[in-house]
DNA sequence: GTTATTAATTGACAAATATCAATTATCGGT
DNA sequence: ACCGATAATTGATATTTGTCAATTAATAAC
């Protein structure tokens, strides 16, 4: 289960250098007074999709994997690491979440009160329109993931999900996997054991070395190749 | 071509009854004096994706098709009626359109200027909690297009294509399906002739009646249940 | 350390879907 | 009403992908 502690405030926390920086010193304390430290331990569930929502999150530290729950299986959105906040569509809709949150590494994060942050777009326009920003850089990641998705072949897929990892989460080249085989595969929309196929190809042909969950992209321009002719 | 018109004011336009409704009389005047009118006949694009975005769009009368361009396919991201605008996610981030736009019907709709859009979400909180949930609405509605098209089989996915047609765009149940088959391909994510040939099998079974452009779901349950089983 | 449990892997096969080619129907412009 | 162009339809076939079952590897709990 997820363990509670309170903390220092938000006016020392790096979460500042994110979505906060255009805070003035009232509006953090706004923030710092209505918000608490929550523990994750790697697989436990953050929130679930259908569940109300009256706080964002802001990930401290770890790894999380936000997903929709389907129709018997999982399409993971995308992964979140720290300092990123996840705040959902549903707040300004239904209240609901519209997607499931899990740990995939312990994780700390911050949960704040949803009223303090909705008081706060409407007084700092700066906030807003940087809070829009950033909804609309995810709504075009989506996008991106779309066409990867629907008109991309498996291997098109796979390796739009190994740049992913590298470039955005990890941000190394031989990459330390800590997703599971079967989160790769929610993330590229095929079966486990497709997505095990795939990277065992792309190892036969040299342009991955996988050793367990340590992932090394051996030649980009290749892979880069594979990921645009789908 | 697009041909182009200035028409009477916003002020008594009804396009206020929309997202509009939050405007003060000032702020109308803003936006009428920003914009002007465009007239599209079918099947002529109204803006291309990758292209500057320096307006938003909102449809007064025809209907139209935002789709993202991929890699020879198309993917229809929804059908636009009137009264709606359409409003990219670019405009928040590189100012470009992240998808194409094109007349389905003849239709006219108003250009209004980014930058006065923008100038009233900072100064009226009111309009930017709308416009916020509008597009979290987009969003939630691209979440389970995400889940139809990338975990349900081709029957689950022309049925939800169906109710999205009879329920959400056309709004009657014998209704003229005016996209082509090839829309409806582009909007289940599948090729037009496997798109024709579900429509005919959900014919040969009772469940969907096809003359031509003229559909009609016989048996909704049927047709709901196809698209819960996938 | 040992064992129980879960994750990863592999192969064989079946199911789903796209592609290609060939017709047929439909529609806008004479 | 006729003609050319485009859209819709159909069938045959190849490709892609998932499923199932069996095995091996890795991990956590004792």
């Amino acid at each position: 289960m997820a363990r509670f502690k309170q903390s220092n405030n938000c006016v020392d926390c790096k979460c500042k250098s994110s979505i906060f920086k255009a805070l003035s010193s009232t509006e953090l304390d706004l923030i710092n007074n209505n918000r608490y430290e929550v523990s994750f331990r790697a697989g436990e569930m953050m929130f679930k999709q259908g569940t109300p929502s009256p706080h964002f999150l802001c990930l401290t530290t770890g790894l999380a994997k936000l997903y929709i729950e389907g129709y018997g299986k999982n399409l993971i959105l995308s992964l979140v690491k720290p300092v990123e906040y996840i705040l959902g569509p549903g707040i300004y809709v239904d209240n609901r979440h519209h997607y499931s949150a899990s740990a995939v590494e312990d994780s700390t994060a911050c949960l704040v009160d949803v009223t303090s942050f909705k008081q706060i777009m409407r007084s700092n326009p700066d906030f807003s329109d940087e809070f829009i920003r950033r909804i609309s850089i995810m709504t075009i990641f989506n996008f991106e993931q779309f066409i990867s998705l629907t008109q991309k072949q498996m291997n098109g897929r796979i390796a739009d999900a190994l740049f992913y990892l590298s470039d955005q989460i990890y941000e190394k080249n031989p990459f330390e996997m800590t997703i599971s085989r079967q989160d790769l595969a929610d993330l590229s929309g095929m079966s486990k054991e497709s997505a095990i196929r795939i990277l065992k190809e792309l190892k036969d042909e040299g342009i991955l070395s996988v050793n367990g969950n340590i992932l090394h992209i051996l030649n980009p321009q290749q892979l880069k190749k594979i990921s645009i002719t789908g």
